[in-house]
DNA sequence: CACCATTTGTTCGTATGTATG
DNA sequence: GCATACATACGAACAAATGGT
């Protein structure tokens, strides 16, 4: 998955759909950690700016929290069937 | 109990936690010395610094007190309900 | 007294990561 | 992309207090 800069899509938005997407599939579990801003930079090739933005959109969805010096963690989501009461 | 880095919660405050319920449960009498920061790098595989600021999290709390030289110490908790005022 | 081991207290630096401009 | 600020964590060194010999 990458970023198509010829979408009507605002990059921010596809970025979003694409992590919204990772951790719908599980590929990245809840209390797992976010690629950093760093790394997104690179993989995405987007400014961290952009990548922000995105993570703002997530974080308004109460998809993912930030813990400042930490990262960014994929919340537990309400209607995730899986391991409610503990792993 | 073990300190989990990839946990959203910055493992001072994890450890305070193992901490706050050592004492809770009194596997850690008040009056009894806490381990040492040595030790506690030892057993938590955390830095000293990292092990200070989850004392100095406890010290804030009013949970123990530090004797220089000797060490840290658990403090008579004030809703400790053993001996308070027994008439 | 001096010496040493242990323990807490303090300060310097380094690295990573988030938040903001 | 960069600069700044703040939070977190690790590393190293030194000081000061304590206790035992």
């Amino acid at each position: 998955m990458s970023i198509n800069h010829d979408d009507v899509r605002a990059p921010y938005l596809q970025l979003a759909d694409i992590l919204r997407e990772r951790i719908a599939k599980g590929e990245i579990a809840p209390g797992k950690r976010l690629p950093s801003l760093m790394d997104m930079e690179r993989e995405f090739g987007l400014n961290q700016k952009t990548i922000r933005k995105s993570l703002a959109v997530l974080k308004d969805e109460g998809l993912i929290e930030s813990s400042p010096g930490r990262g960014m963690f994929v919340k537990a989501q309400p209607d995730d069937d899986r391991a409610e009461d503990g792993d």
